[in-house]
RNA sequence: GCGUCUGUAGCUCAGCUGGAUAGAGCAAUAGCCUUCUAAGCUAUGGGUCGUAGGUUCGAAUCCUACCAGACGCGCCA
């Protein structure tokens, strides 16, 4: 294990150093380039205390390190400026790697741990009888992907697709459907039908003050359960249903659970009942409020003043009745940032409610994106579906494919995954924070860093293996990989694990994608410098058995984002 | 007005638990296919890290103020 020799070190240091082997480790980085060795100690901060330079510390640390023999796989240590850099045996790195891919491929770079940790991770939750929009990807693709790392990295996950399925919006949609609809609309296309009516709706909204009202009143009614509304609800809902579980089917996405709003409705009134009898909740205006103005999170609104819930109310049904099925040890949700105040709201009366676990709650909050100058509106109309980027993307990529690889057989099958591929490695290319302006060039984006990039030189590896013919097998002499450009590959490969611990800790899938086009770039480079197939026996075995190792880490990458395999394009 | 987020190359973004010369991709220019898929590889140019202070041996990174943009702040979700 490289961390035990590096935990060595640590060790060793630890005296004349005045720290703690655990946080000498933790202080360990990685140098900007491969010449100043795998690992570097800074040795900036104990040169106060000790009254030295950190250069003299640095030179101090590597002669206090030479005098005994070194940890296994530890080739030298050298000092630069105030760092004490070290350097890893290549023929370590490379043993390090290819043993446990070789043997496990599928769990290579994972965490085992010996009890599961839970994790309920709330995602994507779109809303009924609304088309879904290019927006709703972001949480869906992100959601999806943290999932996948989360068990990577050794949690029990529990997906939950908290649906828009309850609420004013619609009593906005039955008043419509009743002013301006009929059954034969809804028979071809029915989300764009819903949808139609929805954009009408809030045409019609400005025009006619009663409308609004009606849609209230129609809401009530549903909560009342009145039959009519209902009817209407659960017809509409069921359309939507069936469409949204076509596009996860073709994202490959999974849900443990479809709770949506609905589901809590029950749970409601003794919630409220609660909140009363603590004294959390109190009368304001006709409606029933938390305030939360001393800790500076405004008031929280909890029932209107005609009786009927909001989504305040249900997301505490909805944690509370969670907890008690899953007794989780960590909740995500991933949610835009705009509902940051709303998410600040729910977690704090969690705590009042006395709930302790509600620290363990956490909304994962993402950009917005944004279309030319204007915020993407379902209400208004102007909105990119995504169901229309998907069929443009892969029309693009058809085309494309057509022109590189004409003889190919299954040209469509493979433009779809290089159309997903483009569009999902596109969504998930920038950190979770910043906004994204929606651009139809940048997300049909072939070139460069890319899905298909990545695509592309995982077909490279694949093609090889193929024309190998055999099963890559076990080598014995690991020192066989002199050409930088191995040793580098190798190298890069070993990080697999701080790839997904970090992409964990910061709950950023976008690590990974950073991470996956390192090991491409690095392949591609190791691909374009030395030759594979046509080289003598001893060094054809190692090098394909190279090529399978960055293999089964791009597969093992990209099937944690979502980003489909093909095996030629 | 208050709060949150964002501001780094022409464009899109890394780097932000302080540290070694601020890195990629796109676009531009110049090379590399009689050899394993050129959706690739190599090279070149391109930067007041929003502005001004402060903390520090050291600041793109931390603190303060200001500027610009996005979002949120009582009956939508």
């Amino acid at each position: 294990m490289i961390e035990k020799s590096l935990f060595r070190i640590c060790e060793n240091l630890s005296e004349f150093l005045e720290a703690s082997p655990q946080d000498l480790f933790s202080m360990l980085e990685f140098p900007p380039d491969s010449s100043k060795g795998d690992r570097a100690l800074p040795c900036f901060r104990f040169a106060k205390a000790m009254k030295k330079s950190p250069q003299d510390l640095a030179s101090a640390c590597k002669s206090i390190l030479v005098r005994q023999e070194l940890p296994l796989g530890i080739d030298r240590i050298e000092t630069a400026g105030g760092y004490c850099n070290i350097y890893l045996k290549s023929s370590f790195v490379a043993k390090e790697v290819l043993e446990p891919l070789f043997s496990s491929p599928e769990t290579y770079g994972h965490l085992i741990r010996d009890k599961a940790p839970v994790a309920v991770i709330e995602f994507s939750s779109p809303n009924i009888a609304k088309p879904f929009s290019i927006g709703h990807l972001r949480s869906t693709n992100i959601g999806a992907s943290l999932s996948r790392i989360f068990q990577a990295r050794g949690w029990k996950v529990i997906k939950i697709n908290h649906l828009g399925d309850w609420g004013t919006q619609f009593g906005k949609l039955i008043a419509a459907y009743r002013r301006w609809g009929s059954a034969d609309q809804l028979g071809e296309d029915p989300i764009r039908a819903l949808f139609k009516l929805y954009v009408k709706f809030h045409e019609e909204e400005d025009k006619d003050a009663t409308l609004l009202q009606e849609a209230r009143e129609n809401f009530a009614k549903l909560e009342k359960k009145d039959e009519e509304a209902r009817e209407l609800w659960q017809w509409f809902r069921d359309l939507t249903l069936k469409e949204l579980k076509t596009l996860y089917d073709k994202l490959s996405i999974g849900f443990d659970y479809y709770w949506g709003e609905s589901f809590y409705m029950d749970q409601i009134p003794d919630l409220i009942k609660t909140l009363q009898e603590k004294n959390l909740a109190q009368e304001s205006e006709g409606a029933l409020i938390v305030d939360l103005k001393d800790e500076g999170n405004g008031v929280a609104l909890l029932r209107k003043g005609d009786e009927s819930s909001l989504y305040l109310t249900r997301d505490l049904a909805a944690a509370i009745y969670r907890h008690q099925q899953f007794s989780f040890d960590q909740m995500l949700y991933i949610v835009g940032g705009e509902q940051q105040l709303h998410f600040k709201q729910l977690f704090s009366i969690l705590k009042k409610l006395g709930q302790d676990w509600s620290d363990r709650c956490e909304h994962i909050n993402f950009g917005q994106i944004s279309f030319g100058d204007e915020r993407m509106s379902t209400r208004k109309g102007n909105v990119v579906f995504l169901s229309d980027v998907l069929s443009r993307a892969k029309e693009m990529a058809q085309n494309i494919v057509r022109e590189k690889n004409p003889e190919l057989e299954n040209i469509e099958d493979v433009a779809e995954q290089v159309s997903l591929g483009a569009v999902l490695f596109a969504d998930l290319s920038a950190r979770r924070a910043k906004s994204v302006k929606f651009s139809w060039e940048d997300i049909l984006s072939f070139d460069g860093e890319t899905g298909p990039y990545l695509q592309y030189a995982f077909v490279r590896t694949r093609s090889l293996l193929e024309r190998y013919g055999k099963k890559p097998e076990m080598i014995e002499d690991f020192s066989q990989f002199q050409a930088p450009e191995e040793v580098e590959l190798l190298r890069t490969l070993s990080q697999f694990s701080y790839a997904l611990e970090r992409a964990e800790k910061e709950r950023e899938p976008f690590v990974v994608g950073q991470y996956l086009i390192e090991v491409t770039k690095r392949f591609n480079r190791f691909y374009q410098a030395v030759r594979i197939l046509d080289t003598e026996a001893q060094q054809l075995k190692g090098r394909i058995l190279l090529v399978f190792a960055a293999s089964k880490v791009l597969e093992s990458g990209m099937k944690l984002l979502g980003i489909p395999r093909p095996e030629k394009m």
